[in-house]
DNA sequence: GTCTATATCGGGATAGAC
DNA sequence: GTCTATCCCGATATAGAC
């Protein structure tokens, strides 16, 4: 792997770990074993190490937000009962915003600092809210809730999508990094479960059932 | 007002204003034309700061959400429906984060470098998910929902509660910072919506005539 | 491309006069 | 209590050799 590329992943993985703002550009290029100057060859400092870290990231999410649960893919098949496809789909965004987490856990502060990270997660923010919007709309095709609930039922999904990851660090010191994805999605759905029409408790099963396997299946 | 107490007012003002990060000690000192000699000579450093600073946030939230609906107060009447007080509850508790909502732009960041705030903040954690418990069983009293979703119902209010401020702030860039608080009261408690029993509607409407109230009277 | 050495700079912190 | 002046340090950034 060639430099540059080592440089942007020991740099995502060090942000992760000792959070953004305790790692300096020199630190990175210590645990690299290379040289300070050698990195200011490949990036002229920290921001722009930020920046294309960043840019990575919006690529990689928007490819994911941009086809929620339209296509079958190679996971997904046609015939999956929604829920299932809802299930993955956030499984699938929930980890990629894992892999980045350092992003979510200084938010406001990045987005302070870099504009490009400014215009980018708000664009992001948008697409999370489309792509809760088909998911319900799929999810709760016969359900007979007002327009309100749904707005605010959106806005509660598109929320917990974006700070689950350090809202779930502060709350459980412990770092179950595994779980906290199907848990995050499990959160997700539930909020939904109250909207559907009598598929409800099939639906909670359903859930429930997914949950239990993979949580086993990670342990 | 002493010098000691305008440094933590005017320290308040800068964090909330410029984000925390964006201000130096010598910022503070400078926006109260104040030396920073000075400054130092009443508290240690920026650290310091804001360690006093969180200790009095702590004190102030603590006793909102320690006395949560169970007393009537100047302003909440023990006849007054659990949807007033629930209301006015959630109100008080959104008013008082937006007094320091530097903490909650940057909450991994402060946790992770004050022990005091993480310990604060962890227990200020435990207090919304008790008091959302306590708001939930008046509101939900005779509600029928499985304990699962009740948790997952407890979970998402207090997340809310905490990720409100930040949410806002960057999914709307306009400064609404007075129906913030309002908007963020009614995105809570439509959380409970599906759970309630017969009195879902009127809630609703209650909610809603509330909320237009509310935010007409601030404009 | 990579290194070493060094310059620069901002913010944290202290000393001592008033 | 408050000021001025200064020191210190860590992180950023550059220069120039290899």
């Amino acid at each position: 792997m060639k430099t540059r590329e080592r440089i942007l992943v020991v740099a995502r993985e060090l942000f992760n770990e000792q959070g953004e703002h305790n790692v300096a550009a020199s630190d990175i290029a210590l645990a690299m074993d290379i040289s300070p100057g050698n990195l200011y060859y490949h990036f002229k400092g920290k921001d722009a190490i930020h920046i294309a870290l960043f840019s990575v990231f919006q690529r990689e999410l928007v490819g994911l937000l941009g086809t929620p649960l339209t296509q079958p893919s190679l996971f997904i098949d046609d015939e999956d009962s929604p829920v299932i496809r809802s299930w993955f789909f956030l499984t699938v965004v929930l980890e990629k915003m894992l892999e980045y987490r350092y992003l979510y856990d200084n938010l406001s502060d990045l987005m302070h600092r870099f504009p490009e990270i400014d215009r980018g997660c708000r664009r992001l923010g948008h697409l999370k809210f489309a792509a809760c919007e088909t998911l319900i709309a799929e999810l709760l095709a016969n359900s007979n809730a007002s327009p309100e609930r749904l707005d605010s039922l959106v806005n509660t999904m598109a929320m917990t999508l974006t700070f689950w990851l350090p809202w779930n660090q502060m709350t459980h010191n412990a770092d179950q990094s595994d779980v906290i994805v199907h848990k995050g999605v499990l959160q997700l759905l539930s909020n939904c479960a109250p909207y559907m029409g009598d598929e409800q408790h099939s639906f909670y099963a359903e859930c429930e059932a997914l949950y239990r396997e993979m949580v086993v299946a990670v342990r």
